[in-house]
RNA sequence: GUGGGUGUAGCUCAGUUGGUUAGAGCGUCGGACUGUGGCUCCGAAGGUCGCGGGUUCGAGUCCCGUUACCCACCCCA
């Protein structure tokens, strides 16, 4: 029996799922007050939903997936990102009538098959949101501004981060600008590696994230998609560029910033965190995607979202000494002095925790003094001190942990008295 | 898929040029204080030294293989 979690999935251990909880209700708290709304999509989909969305020439797809047959024969995948699954239940269930829009939210894990490091899991999670059905470039603002305000929120100081920006330009000069980079690289073959040169004919923007030195200095000189966006596009992303300033939102714009995803257009943006990180250092990214929606089959929708990786923004908020919020185990241990008395202790710690009092009692038949100290250990403001010599008289004794003081109660107005020493 | 590093107690790690019974700190449990916590002191429990093979009189230590984890490349959250 192997008693390891497979490769690249870690157990969420108490310290850690606090943070998860934590994140998922700041995330909660943040988004409904912009207006959007939860959905949970499957864990997996039928394969063609991310082949089709994210791109059949993407590292995704091409060698990342978690894809199986199941037992009718269906060619099934594990999503590897959220957005997909959305845009295809928006269309199935037709969430976003023409006209009309869409704001939602999904948090969960995603799987993509990789070698682990830090902060890249096989099983990661991602909070992420999604608004459809508007082209405007105030939208584009907006979403940007979520993801920042979320950071912010949970602690994340704002000059450990940078907000990278660009555009990718949309059906119409994007292809043009394609070719342009293909030809680019095709005419300067000889000094690129030959990864950037099989890239020419599948994905050729890629060449502008490719490492190696010699390829980055060709690159350097390449046409520009900034220089070559047509009047609209240029337009969308100066009025996008506005309307973050007009927020007081910081970013630089990234020319070489090219996603690993097929469906965007125009507006991309990502986070990288300066500390905590190795190299996997985009701790939450998104973009616009105009023309997913048809090309999925549904109606000519436009949308822009974004998906923030939680073990990433983790690494980020341990780096900034960020306290995770938590609330004592117990606010009261009923301790006993010995055996004889158990039951009534256990019907003690029974009457506080219908009262909605947290309370901890020992099961074990431990010494008084390891009592006190499990009390300690748990933050117990209060114990509750159950013995012979008190019972006789119906009374338990309630100690104070911090001033040490002790009052005699009758167990009857326990739960009271207790609620009203917690409450001063 | 490629490269590098590391596997010794629940956790973090020592362990000399190979040498007898493998250690420390933290944590846990007990005691000093026979009904009272945080500090201190004392004690106890807890280990197939990742696994398999080899060299050797003798391997935690050296060699080979294997496996797991970590980090990096690629790419991304």
């Amino acid at each position: 029996m192997n008693v390891r979690a497979p490769k690249g999935t870690a157990d969420m251990l108490p310290p850690v799922a606090r943070a998860w909880e934590y994140m998922t209700r700041t995330a909660q708290e943040l988004f409904a007050r912009y207006g959007y709304e939860p959905v949970y999509t499957p864990l997996f989909e039928h394969t063609d939903v991310f082949v089709r969305s994210i791109g059949e020439a993407t590292d995704i797809v091409s060698k990342e997936m978690y894809t199986f047959e199941d037992r009718g024969g269906r060619s099934i995948t594990l999503r590897p990102e959220g957005t997909a699954s959305v845009v295809r239940a928006a269309i199935e269930h037709n969430m976003v009538p023409t006209g009309s829009s869409a704001k939602i939210y999904y948090s969960g894990p995603m799987f993509r098959y990789e070698r682990p490091q830090k902060g890249r899991m096989r099983q990661f999670w991602q909070i992420g949101l999604e608004a459809l059905g508007m082209p405007e470039p105030s939208v584009d603002a907006e979403v940007i501004a979520v993801l920042m305000e979320f950071y912010e929120r949970i602690g994340i100081p704002r000059e450990n981060m940078r907000l990278l920006v660009n555009s990718m330009g949309d059906a119409f000069c994007r292809p043009p600008y394609r070719d342009k980079i293909a030809d680019y690289i095709r005419d300067h073959a000889d000094s690129l590696c030959e990864e950037c040169v099989r890239r020419a004919a599948s994905n050729p923007l890629r060449a502008f994230d490719c490492k190696n030195p010699g390829c980055r200095e060709v690159m350097s000189t390449a046409p520009l998609l900034r220089d070559e966006l047509c009047p609209e596009c240029e337009e969308h992303y100066g009025a996008v560029k506005s309307y973050l300033d007009a927020l007081g939102i910081a970013y630089e714009e990234d020319p070489s910033l090219v996603r690993g995803l097929d469906y965007y257009t125009r507006t991309v943006f990502e986070v990288q965190a300066d500390a905590g990180l190795g190299s996997q250092n985009a701790i939450g990214g998104g973009g616009r995607y105009d023309r997913l929606m048809e090309e999925f089959g549904g109606p000519a929708t436009p949308g822009l979202g974004f998906a923030l990786g939680f073990e990433r923004t983790l690494l980020a908020l341990e780096a900034a000494g960020v306290e995770i919020p938590s609330h004592p185990i117990a606010e009261v241990y009923v301790a006993r002095v010995d055996s004889s008395v158990a039951l009534r202790a256990f019907e003690i710690a029974a009457s506080l925790r219908s009262a909605g009092i947290a309370s901890e009692l020992d099961h074990q038949a431990r010494s008084l003094k390891s009592q006190f100290k499990q009390a300690d250990r748990l933050g117990a403001r209060l114990t509750v001190i159950v013995g012979p010599e008190e019972l006789t008289v119906g009374e338990a004794t309630v100690r104070d942990m911090l001033t040490k003081s002790e009052t005699r109660v009758a167990i009857d107005a326990l739960p009271a008295h207790v609620m009203e020493m917690l409450g001063a």
